[in-house]
DNA sequence: ACGAGAAACGCACCCGAGTTGCATCTCGGG
DNA sequence: CCCGAGATGCAACTCGGGTGCGTTTCTCGT
């Protein structure tokens, strides 16, 4: 489903450098630690939106401690380089919202989630429209709303 | 959708009988039952969206078993009584449908839900909007999906 | 009214995601 | 190089959600 989709989107992109992902990291007041690279590596290569538990299952074999993972992924939500989200099933989702290279500067955008494989992915090309009269709150309005969708994903239909 | 208007939504409303109760639970297939009255009685009289733990508290000193009224209202949910909801803060909130008839309340139209005092409106006027070239899964691009937007109403902003 | 079957209950327990305490390590500035 | 404070790893805990199972109870049919 959503593999495929993100793997195109990693291959179209060269790998920001170490160097880079420090600069990131420094930017943002906190330090380059190990961990925090693996983590920042890992959100350029994987892209779209990932959870502790992906994200401890692909690096602990490194070492790597799952409070620490945990601990990462706050911090990095806190500083602004991840945005963490809530897709409504009791699992914090973070994904990169200031990237290295500005190449994974993401906005907010739709998520959706297959109601059968729970499968999650981001959909940036959708928005809403408001039709004619229709009364809506000014959030809305606003464009200041999260917008989740659920359905069947194509695999599961 | 702040106390202020739930408070006057319940003056406004005399209490269900035990009977009305009986028919609403009947009506959608379940069993009267003693901790399933008194779940709902609770949702009638207190308005709101209210939380797992709120209404054990509430219901606990008559016996009421805790993982039964966890059932309860998983129950009622999937019956269309009640609806469950998830504020960003990982705790299953629940509230009495509109008109709480469930059956008759459908997911065609969006649904907004304010993250801070958990009121739910219906959006009929609202719908989506595939931009240019933007992939969707078919079930989004054949408007089968339900839409469900997080954010501010007008009286918590 | 009675009986039967299945739904629902209460008791006891478990689980996963999130989180914390603390000793130790390590980054990076001086 | 040194040092201080941030970060890590280890171990454990918390909290909300959820399950298994024996017993009870609702309700439908006779």
């Amino acid at each position: 489903m959503s593999a495929r989709h993100v793997a195109t989107k990693a291959r179209s992109r060269v790998a920001p450098t170490v160097k880079e992902l420090q600069g990131l990291l420094r930017g943002a007041g906190l330090r380059s630690t190990a961990p925090r690279l693996a983590v920042l590596e890992y959100f350029h290569s994987h892209g779209g939106t990932n959870s502790h538990a992906e994200i401890f299952d692909a690096l602990h074999d490194r070492g790597f401690d799952r409070a620490t993972i945990y601990r990462i992924l706050v911090d990095l939500a806190e500083a602004g380089i991840l945005s963490r989200t809530d897709l409504g099933d009791h699992v914090w989702r973070f994904e990169l919202r200031r990237g290295a290279r500005g190449a994974q500067h993401t906005e907010e955008h739709p998520h959706f989630v297959c109601v059968d494989c729970g499968g999650v992915s981001c959909l940036p090309g959708l928005s809403l429209k408001v039709e004619g009269q229709a009364k809506a709150p000014r959030s809305v309005t606003k464009n200041k709303v999260s917008i989740q969708l659920k359905g069947l994903c194509d695999d599961c239909s």
